[in-house]
DNA sequence: TAGATTGTTAATCGATTAACAATC
DNA sequence: TAGATTGTTAATCGATTAACAATC
């Protein structure tokens, strides 16, 4: 009780660059905890992320108190201070719209459960794969988007369908009230305020990587 | 020739930033140009891409003289100066080392070709795919990694393997020349200083959407 | 010409890095 | 105790935004 008024920064918004590498070491968190560490310092993580030290604890000081002086922080602590500063220790239901190979890629390979999301539902237009089982799933058709989403109370949505059939499939999500959307298309899609769009182009991802290799001089972790 | 000493910021090294802009800019002006749009003003490309004319023309200045005063840019020229700029025109043999599903949605649906790449190998463990057509490749054994990406200089590639065999495998690539790579595993990967390593953990952009949509006030592009 | 919109400079804002006292 | 390392403040650095003269 006494302690609640040492974290100064703990309740302040959280900076989206700070986010950003917060998720990723979540990750470096998990090797390492497998790896056996039970004490990291800020000079390792920021080795391992490829980052400074100073950075790194600027970094998790926006989580409140969360290392021992001379001592490092403790690796599963600082794991779960992270989840929960992201919002990962709520839940919430997700869906994933086009069971292409990419949508097939996603569903079975990553591992939504650990971070607080729960795949609950999986949509495609081809009659010949509707009905059938993906992961635990049952792949259903994409006009049931708004009935299922509503039903199943899914809020978040991986969008992983042809060009052409973007912005409609879209407009079926929010209709549903799924209020994320993680766009593997290329288009630019249109939806209300409140509702957010992260968009993943993965072409974007090789042209960066030829641009880090062979025209930055500093090859950035970016 | 009179003209080449008018290009005040156009060969100044680009910020990392301002590269993920430009990026993503090709991506907004080939879906204007599929609209049959001839000329676009930084008003408008910034509605499209959700920042600001600001910053669109101040991460066009990068470019060199690019649009025309009173009229905006020409959205053919302006795509082909940013491929330009970020050594798109340029050709590079790339590869993909692991051939599950990400392997494979990577092979099939990415536009290489347009961006200076070259799909030229596919690696896998698995003998009863090795030997098989993914697109237009036979996809080969991972053991093969140096001496095939030596044959066919083979400078960039996706690692889509599994975690086990994340670092063997990158081994394996570096030793084979390759200059870039997009790591799709959970690994930090150890590459000697001159190989360029782009993150992309794919849960990682579902915890941002997560945290985008209900935990931060002003929903970003991030 | 008048309206529109660029190119560019200057001002603001925010993020990163450095430094060090506190302390385990 | 001495060494290590955090938490935090201050300094630097860089990126974004605003503003406007130039000009098509």
């Amino acid at each position: 009780m006494a302690d609640s008024c040492k974290q100064p920064d703990a309740g302040r918004r959280i900076a989206w660059p700070t986010a950003m590498r917060l998720a990723e070491y979540l990750i470096v968190l998990e090797e390492l905890s497998s790896d056996g560490a039970q004490v990291v310092s800020s000079r390792q993580l920021a080795a391992l992320y490829g980052n400074n030290a100073s950075q790194v604890r600027q970094d998790l000081a926006s989580l409140g108190r969360t290392g021992r002086v001379g001592q490092g922080y403790a690796v599963t602590d600082l794991h779960n201070m992270i989840r929960h500063k992201l919002g990962l220790t709520r839940r919430h239901a997700t869906a994933i719209a086009g069971c292409g190979r990419l949508g097939q890629a996603l569903a079975l390979h990553v591992p939504f459960t650990k971070y607080g999301m729960d795949l609950s539902a999986a949509f495609d237009v081809a009659p010949n794969i509707i009905g059938t089982r993906l992961g635990g799933l049952v792949i259903a058709d994409t006009r049931l988007i708004p009935t299922v989403c509503r039903e199943r109370s899914i809020s978040l949505a991986a969008l992983t369908v042809p060009k052409n059939s973007a912005q409609e499939v879209t407009d079926l999500l929010v209709a549903g009230g799924v209020k994320g959307i993680l766009n593997y298309t290329r288009v630019r899609l249109k939806v209300p305020r409140d509702v957010a769009v992260q968009n993943r182009q993965i072409i974007c991802s090789f042209i960066l990587l030829s641009y880090a290799a062979f025209m930055h001089p500093t090859p950035d972790e970016g």
